[in-house]
DNA sequence: CTGCTTGCAAAACTTTTGCAGACGG
DNA sequence: CCGTCTGCAAAAGTTTTGCAAGCAG
């Protein structure tokens, strides 16, 4: 699948990614665009090592704690999806359209699985896509109503 | 919500926890058994030290290495769902039936939100919940078509 | 200029592993 | 009894933090 090339999600210039950071309020530093489109270029759902290794290809000084603190503050903003894992480490999905993820519980690998309507994803999931489903669950972020109101 | 009380998904008897773990191929060890209890015990989507916490009031000799090999037997045979996190820890859900989970990316807060339709989820999920959506996506554990055939 | 951001290095956590002994089936 | 499972302690990772210097607005 082509994602980096096609999905309508992604922000494609630099600009257009600095201005998004400013409009929630935060500077926009080279630091964080360079890891914006990292996150893009270090193929699908990658680690924070992963996203750190495209980073410095561009940048070799962007260090691993910015790294941490960018992908914190664009999940704030809903620029990335902070992702389950399986091997002890967070996984980033810059795809923030409404689509699936398939996790696979031996070896950790996420598939991103493409449905029409809701009926077809929650009837036949196994035969479309050959995934074993063991469990499933809809997962929604943001803020709660607590967090909205201590802003 | 009384998820403890009244949850058609719980296991409620000592017998039946050692029984679905040996149908699955495993020793039904007093540990493991519980480990079981104590996920339900320990308030909802527990931490691995919270489910720890809550094991030892009934055996206080589990190590928490023990708590960590069983959490991740039971997530491989289903009977328990790792989630996302936000603290840099892993959060388990012992309810596997189909539900939403409402995850706030500023406290961590992990709300569950129970719907009949699909249709009444997608549209006004804002309004029902007085949760702001930053993004959302249906997550599905299993095994993948490679996994299944290394059996 | 001001104070948000960065890089560095250390600290704090979380998770995994190796191994000898225990015990479930 | 055999081989899986446990507890322990250490190792390996991952994430967070404090601080001085840098730079966006």
């Amino acid at each position: 699948m082509k994602r980096h090339e096609t999905n309508v999600n992604m922000i494609s210039s630099r600009d257009a990614i600095a201005d998004t950071i400013r409009k929630n309020g935060f500077r926009a530093t080279p630091q964080r665009v360079v890891i914006y489109e990292a996150l893009w270029k270090a193929g699908s759902h990658p680690s924070v090592l992963e996203i750190h290794e495209y980073a410095t290809k561009t940048d070799p000084s962007i260090s691993l704690a910015t790294v941490y603190k960018t992908l914190q503050l664009f999940s704030d903003i809903g620029l990335v999806r902070e992702m389950g894992l399986r091997d002890g480490s967070a996984r980033y999905d810059p795809d923030t359209e409404f689509h699936i993820n398939l996790v696979c519980n031996k070896c950790g690998k996420v598939e991103d699985f493409n449905s029409v309507s809701m009926d077809q994803i929650v009837s036949n999931l196994d035969e479309k896509s050959g995934f074993q489903v063991l469990s499933y669950s809809f997962e929604v972020r943001g803020l709660c109503s607590d967090c909205q109101r201590r802003v």
